[in-house]
DNA sequence: CTCCAGGCTTTAG
DNA sequence: CTAAAGCATGGA
């Protein structure tokens, strides 16, 4: 086991994992234990220093992107002078973005679509402990996420069975595309035709595809519009088009390559009640 | 009870 | 091309 010690002024533990983008963690003790792919850490805040133990601390230093100045992308929000995005920022000035594993990233956010949060996790746990890996963290077993290859070996049914849903299809057969294709050709693709590419999948639609983006190919020029987007666009930018795809188009004309990091600000504060 | 959730696919116009 | 119905499930 190993230690990473980082101020927790731009990296605050409960706002980076309650801010929507992952959905495998938990409470454990002063803090949380974080689990992605087949790996896991324990993670809490201690003396202002916010601390990640694990067997794993280069995947972890990665996944929690602590190579990044964080206050130049704080400052970057308050520089546009706009009031809800300034309140956002400072509501979540501890939010990180994680680099997550990609394909973890993708099937989530499948089953994220017309969702509740509490049953997307409850929907991908159930889904690790059915097909995932057996491993040991602390003195407790966990299960990693599973390979494509090991969902693509079930019917629709046993994802229906599992609580997914109308989603059961989407998981099923993307799985057994990724699991023929892979997805390497993807990695290296520019951002419009890595969403390009994404929205032929079964079960990913626009909303989809640029948090698979973000959140697992580390797009940050991607500004996913969700129904809480979509309020934070009427209600606190006075946009007047109702369809998602010019609200997209305008969050990311404005932001460009910040535009992951705006969108969580604001995404976090709406839901939360921080704005308004 | 109805409404809604980090929306997408399918069908109709 | 855009618009709207239908979709599984569970919490508020």
């Amino acid at each position: 086991m190993n230690e990473i010690s980082y101020p927790s002024e731009y990296f605050s533990v409960k706002a980076t994992l309650e801010c929507g983008q992952l959905f495998r963690f938990e409470p454990y003790s002063v803090g949380y234990k974080v689990y992605s792919a087949d790996k896991a850490c324990y993670i809490y805040e201690k003396d202002g220093n916010t601390i990640i133990s694990s067997s794993d601390s280069d995947y972890f230093y990665n996944y929690f992107d602590l190579a990044r100045d964080y206050s130049a992308i704080y400052n970057k929000a308050l520089s546009y002078g706009i009031p809800a995005l300034s309140r956002a920022a400072e509501f979540g000035k501890g939010i990180r973005i994680l680099r997550q594993n990609e394909e973890e990233a993708i099937y989530s956010f499948i089953i994220s679509q017309n969702n509740h949060i509490p049953r997307i996790k409850g929907i991908i746990g159930r889904m690790c402990a059915a097909l995932g890996d057996e491993k040991s963290f602390m003195g407790e077993k966990f299960y990693a996420f599973p390979s494509s290859a090991a969902m693509a070996q079930k019917p629709a049914s046993f994802y229906k069975e599992l609580g997914a849903g109308y989603r059961d299809v989407f998981l099923a057969e993307t799985a057994r595309r990724i699991s023929g294709e892979g997805i390497a050709e993807l990695t290296s693709l520019p951002t419009p035709a890595l969403k390009q590419r994404l929205l032929t999948y079964k079960g990913i639609g626009p909303k989809v595809a640029d948090c698979a983006a973000l959140f697992g190919f580390g797009r940050t020029d991607s500004f996913p519009v969700d129904t809480w987007l979509a309020r934070v666009y009427a209600e606190d930018f006075s946009g007047t088009a109702t369809d998602r795809k010019t609200m997209t188009a305008f969050f990311e004309g404005l932001f460009g390559e910040y535009s992951g990091y705006m969108q969580q600000y604001l995404f976090y504060a709406k839901r939360e009640g921080a704005l308004k």
